[in-house]
DNA sequence: TTTGTATTTTTTCATATCATAATATATACT
DNA sequence: AGTATATATTATGATATGAAAAAATACAAA
């Protein structure tokens, strides 16, 4: 019989991932590391919304932050996401 | 500045198969071709339940669906998504 | 301790997705 | 034509997700 709560579980990775905004954010994340507030200009959107998202990555293990002095300072952590990242983004 | 258009594109995809039942059936179709029934009794779940993840699927472009006879034989057509499976279950 | 900057959390509402039953369509067989 | 099987579509209610403003927290520096 097939383990569902295997698929459940990489399930919540690409649901985290399959939003055009987060995974703008994971991309950037992946060239280096970055504070939430270059992230908002360079998407153009709401400080609480990229913070939002950036909190749905972490709950997803994706990404983590350190925090360096007031800022917090963010990066990918999950190899099977940054492999997905360069499966899709990868010129043909 | 940042293509959106590109992300909402990918986004798409992953977020076709960022559903448990959805990944096992793509999972499922890798391995072989595979009619509505030989799924839906593979997953215990109602067949306009199966019916109606399919037809998201194909929607994005993920799998296509050929008829022979009365049956209707589904198939995985998108190499991105065939990357990102295997990476995603790929023993370690 | 007050002020400013960075970030998170909470709240609200609109919209999208999920699951399922009921119904419809397509093909095969008699 | 009529019946059986396989699949798709529609409709509906429950649940989840999205966006953003407002309020709260954390730290640094004066």
């Amino acid at each position: 019989m097939i383990n569902i709560k295997i698929y459940e579980k990489k399930a919540d990775i690409l649901k985290a991932l399959a939003h055009p905004q987060r995974l703008c954010i994971v991309k950037g994340l992946l060239d280096k590391k970055c504070n939430v507030s270059k992230i908002q200009e360079c998407l153009n959107i709401p400080q609480s919304t990229v913070s939002q998202h950036l909190a749905k990555l972490k709950s997803a293990g994706i990404i983590d932050g350190e925090r360096c002095g007031n800022e917090i300072c963010y990066s990918v952590v999950n190899n099977e996401t940054a492999a997905i990242i360069k499966i899709l983004f990868e010129q043909e």
